[in-house]
This record gives structure tokens, sequence and C-alpha cells, in this order.
DNA sequence: ACGCAATCCAAAAACGTTTTTGGACCTTGC
DNA sequence: GCAAGGTCCAAAAACGTTTTTGGATTGCGT
């Protein structure tokens, strides 16, 4: 039996056993395999093959300990409306976690049930400490969640924006994708477009209205307030919706929606209408979920590169962590991507 | 300035100002906050009471070097073939980290970017040490994964079983499944009826392919492996098997596809070959993605309850932890959800 | 009163790193 | 030949818990 050596002769190798096997000090093996430059490249040499030799691997919890910092970075998802809405989550979980790992970093996935539950989310994870950095998407312009990380100086990037942007952010220029979405049904003829958005509590929401608005104005178009309705959680959003526009008078042939779910469940409502949409009625939608492309008519959509913005993402937050003091803000641009459902305005009146 | 006492006079409260605060010693505080019971009611209160008012949150990391556990799960999610699978991931996911969290475990993530990386990321998760058990899907019959992981007694569980079945797992009876899905194609009086199978790698692949055999032969059915094809990860993969069976003659009028993503591409296909899926040829997909209501024809499947497989998921690995040896394995029921792709045969030849 | 058991709690030893401090040993310049 | 300055490394002090060990105190039976 060799020397009792603290680690155990029988556990796994420590760093004591590593010194002792390169027939250094326990500090030297330290400082020798974290890189630093105070140790002969001979001396570096020898620990790191007594390490290799003995399969050492350091013990995560006692370099947390000391060094008191994770290594991890949590994301937090918001409970989607439905499961349409996970690829945008898991799409952005997978660049994140390719740029995390990359430098060594765990990543930790918490949920949040319901709007109320993010805050608490939050505070939870900042208090078990057990995280180095936040992400977290579905941003508000008065957001208390950024004000109370801010005030405790925990480092996170949002997905989405708010009123003073006075943090790291990723987000996609929704003011440009209303802008756009409305110039192309404009350039179709239409001349009452509707606007279906997702909740006015989300700061693109408001984006997106900003866009349709301003595109409204550009194209020399009038601004009907019966023609914006805000869509909530639900299934069937959409078709409410749809069902308001037509029962109202309002009566628009085309809808700008603010995701692909109420875009979807709005052509529920207009076939249910007796309408057809993309043909009766011009759509375009938001996020290009899978399900767009394969929906008859295809729906007109805005892409989004989610695997670079999880990248993207992930850098933003390393370089936060990295000590990099800037602030960075960064666009994404959602590339409109033409199918069926955006058709012509049709000369004629409604069926 | 307080008598400095060890964890700084400045910082985060640590257990030893608690432990000042309350009169009471350090290890006192320890076994009173962790519901040990040779500790009075009355000591237990004084000793809550000093934590709460100094806002106490024990150090993760201390508690983890002691306690050598992490109360830190990983889920190693399988990088999907397309967006369309991410559904089943993160609905697993969701139902996983609520069963956790509400045990005080963490959920850590991982990728495996193909089907080679996942081996390595096993490896590199348990090497770390920052996780205390594995999940995992996508078994193969014989999975050099699981020998790895039983071999180093490293705790587990799989969605998904292997030929050996010596561990834990989750799994849906794709065999009755693929038994379910025939029968219901013969009732319709489909007689010659295609089975696309997802790889044959995986060991769901295998068992929906003897409940298809079964379902034949049960049906009176001859068995023709010419109507049997092995899909790949393709968007088109679908696409590429229905024009081998109708250019070779094998001229199915039902398939039986192994998940929706082939259905749906093999709907594509039948388009693309002059077919009407839904009416000259009937389709049953699987899994029930999202997608599969939307599409025309909506198609006929089998829902999963992701949520409670991700619950009871986290109860199962969690027993594991928590000691109890007994190697759990469950099933649950895919429940066919009958839309239109499941179209009767039609009395007349093809097109 | 005295011994024995039961109950509650204090002291101290880990856990395995990182980091600071300072000391040998060379090299170099004069 | 000596001081000054560099290089490289050893010793030891944290980091903040949990857990073991054992010692007081109390209650009880006799």
């Amino acid at each position: 039996m060799t020397a009792r050596v603290a680690d155990g002769p029988a556990g796994k190798a420590g760093i004591r056993r590593v010194a002792e096997s390169a027939g250094v000090s326990v500090s030297t093996v330290s400082r020798a395999l974290n890189g630093y430059t105070d140790v002969n490249a001979a001396t570096r040499a020898k620990v790191a093959a007594a390490a290799e030799e003995l399969g050492y691997r350091p013990s995560y919890a006692a370099a947390m300990l000391r060094r008191n910092q994770t290594d991890t970075v949590t994301f937090m998802v918001s409970k989607p409306w439905t499961r349409f809405v996970d690829p945008f989550f898991l799409g952005i979980l997978d660049g994140l976690e390719l740029a995390l790992s990359a430098q060594g970093y765990d990543l930790q996935v918490v949920m949040a049930r319901d709007y109320e539950a993010e805050h608490d989310v939050i505070r939870r994870v900042v208090e078990r400490q057990r995280s180095d950095a936040l992400i977290f998407a579905r941003t508000r312009p008065e957001d208390e969640r950024i004000d109370w990380l801010e005030e405790r100086g925990f480092p996170f990037v949002t997905i989405g924006q708010t009123s003073r942007n006075s943090h790291g952010f990723i987000d996609r220029d929704q003011r440009r994708v209303g802008l756009e979405a409305v110039h192309r049904l404009a350039a179709l003829g239409h001349q009452r477009i509707a606007f279906l958005s997702t909740p006015c509590r989300y700061t693109y929401s408001l984006h997106g209205r900003e866009g349709y608005r301003q595109g409204l104005t550009e194209a020399g178009l009038p601004h009907d307030p019966a023609l914006e309705i805000e869509c909530f959680l639900s299934r069937r959003t959409g078709e409410e919706a749809v069902t308001q526009l037509f029962t109202t008078g309002a009566n628009p042939t085309a809808l700008f929606c603010g995701n692909d779910m109420i875009a979807l469940s709005a052509m529920e409502g207009l076939k249910r209408l007796g309408l057809t949409p993309g043909q009766d009625v011009a759509l375009i939608g938001c996020d290009d979920t899978p399900l767009a492309a394969h929906v008859r008519p295809a729906l007109t959509s805005f892409r989004l590169d989610l695997d670079a913005m999880g990248i993207r993402l992930g850098r933003m937050i390393l370089g936060r962590l990295g000590g990099d003091p800037a602030v960075t803000q960064e666009f994404v641009r959602g590339e409109m991507v033409l199918r069926e459902s955006d058709s012509p305005m049709r000369p004629k009146g409604l069926a």
C-alpha cells in the first residue's frame, strides 16, 4: 500500500497524487495544468504526463469552491404557447450549447411555467449560486427582472430589448420585419392590411407594430385601429381574431401575423368563415416554424437562423464573463421567405 | 466592525455567521437546516430564524465538495434529424425539469451533434463529474454506451431499450404501435402495406418492424421484403422511399411510417408521383408532431404524452439517486390519433 | 444520591482545489 | 566577488460546507 496521501490511496487520483507522481508540489501541478506562465516547460510536460497517466480529473466542486465560479450558464425557457414554439428555443439552445461547451462551460436549463413564474425562477437561479450567468427571452419594455438583475450585478443577456436597453441583448429587428411585411402586401395591391399582434407586453410586439404602422404610412395607406388586434395564448387565437375582424366589418384583405401560430390558426378561422387563405385573404407570418412550409397554402414567413443566434448568444455571455465590460447588443436579420400565402389582391370584392 | 468570523464580515452570510447569530455551533446549523432529527425543535427554529434573517444561502460548491454529489442530472439530446423532432426533446425536457426542480435538482443539457459524438459526449459528462446521472435516448440493441456506463456504475436511464435491458428505461411499446397501425390499415382493406422504417440501428425501429410483421401475419397478409424500406436522415427520406416503392413495382396502397418526418416527406413524394396521399395511398405516421394535425390530409399518427414521460423519467432517475437499487423499466402508451390520412382501400386500381 | 441511558450539541476533521507569499537557485552586470 | 533581478517552485492559507466523534446535560429508576 502506497503512503496515504490525503486524496486516499483508493479513490480517484487527486492533485496531490499527481504532484507526488510528478515529483513537484501541489501548487505547481495546479499552475502547470491551468496554463500559468511561471512554470518551466519541462516541468509542465512532466506534470501533464503524470496527470494523463493517472487519469487525473480536477474536482469541479473544489475548483468551484475556491474560485467562486461555476462555469455554468443558465438558460430560462419560457413555457411556450404551444409545442409550436419549441423549435425556437431548442434551436437556440443548440447553438448556445455549442458555443459554451467549446469554452468548457456547461449549460443549465430552467423552465418558467408561466409568465408570473419567470421572475421567481430568475430569483432562484441567482440565489442558488449555481450559475454564473443567465439568458432569457420575452423581454418587456419595462422589465422588473432586468432591474432586479442589474441591481445585483448578475451577468445576463436577453433575447429581446427593453425600453432602456442598458443591457446586453440579441434581437431580431421586428420593426423591419413589420415594415417588410406591409411593404410586400401593399406591393401586392392590398389596401386593408390587418396586424394580428403577439401580446403587447413584449417589446418585440411593440416593435412589430411600429414597423406595421410605418409601413402603412410609407405605402400611403390609412391606419385603421380596427385592423390591429392583440392575440393571446390560445390555440385558436388567430381564429378568434379573424372572426372578430370579419364580424365587425373591418374586412381586411391581408393579414400580417406576429407569429406563425397566430397565422396558422387564422387560416383555420378563415376557412371556417368560408374564405380561402392565400386566395381571398393573404397572410404573412413570423418565425418560420417548420409547419410554415408544410401547410396549405404554404405560409410566407420570416426565417431566423437560430443556430447562429445561439452561438452569438454564447459568445456574448462568455464575453461578459471573461471580464469584458462592454455591453454588446446585436441584431439578427429575419429574412422573408416567400411561399404561397402572400397572394396578390384580387380585383373583385370578397366572396 | 464585528468580529472577523471566517466567512468575511463583508461577504454573504456563511454558515458561521448564522451559527454565531443563532448562538449555536456551525454543525448544529447544518444539522438543523438539513432536517436531521437530533436537534431540538426550539434550536431548529432559532437557527431557521437566524438563517432567514441573514438571508443565508448555503454554498452549493462547498456542499458539493463535501457530499460529493452535484444534485444535477444531465440530459443528452441527440441532434435531431431536423427541427421537426425538436418538440419531442423539448417536451420531455419540460416534464423532466419539473420533476427534478421539485426535488432541488438541476437539469443540465448537452447536445450530441451526430451519432458518433454521442459516446464522447457521455464520456465527457461522467468524467467531468459535474453531474450525478445521465439520461439519453436513441438506444441500440447492442449499445456500447450502456456497457461503458454500467462498467463505471454511473447512474443513468435511457429512453428506449437494448437487447439486454439490464438498465432502467422508459419506452413506448413500438411493437404495439406497429401492430395497431397494420391492423388499422388491414381493417381498411389494404393488402399491400409498406413499412418505411427509421434507421434499423435503433432498437425501437426493430420493435416497430416486429410489430409490423406480426400485424401482417395476424391479418393473414404475406410479408413482402420489398415493402420494407429503411429511411435515413434526410429531408426527402420518405420521398426517396416512395419513389423506390413505385418504381420497382412494389406498389403499396398503404404506408406505415416510422416517424412523422418520413410520413410527411412520403406525402410529398406521392404527390410528385401524381398520387394523392390519403386517397390513392393511405398513411400512418408516428410521434404526432404538431405538423401532423395541420398538414393536408391530416396525418394519422401516435400521440405520446411527452410531459408525463419527462416527469416519469425524472422520478426514475431520482429514485436511482435516492439509493433505490431497483432498476425500473416503464412503458408509455402511444395512442393512435385518427385523422384523414388513413383512408380505406379504394376498390379500383391505381390512377 | 448514584449510575445509566437518552438527548442535544460542540469541536474538529475532512473535501480537493486555487492563490498568495516567499524562498531557492541562477543569471547577469558591475 | 557581490548585489540585483529573474525564474521557478514549495508551503500554507483559504474556500464553506457536512459528518463523525465524543462530551455535556438532563431525566429516570433504584
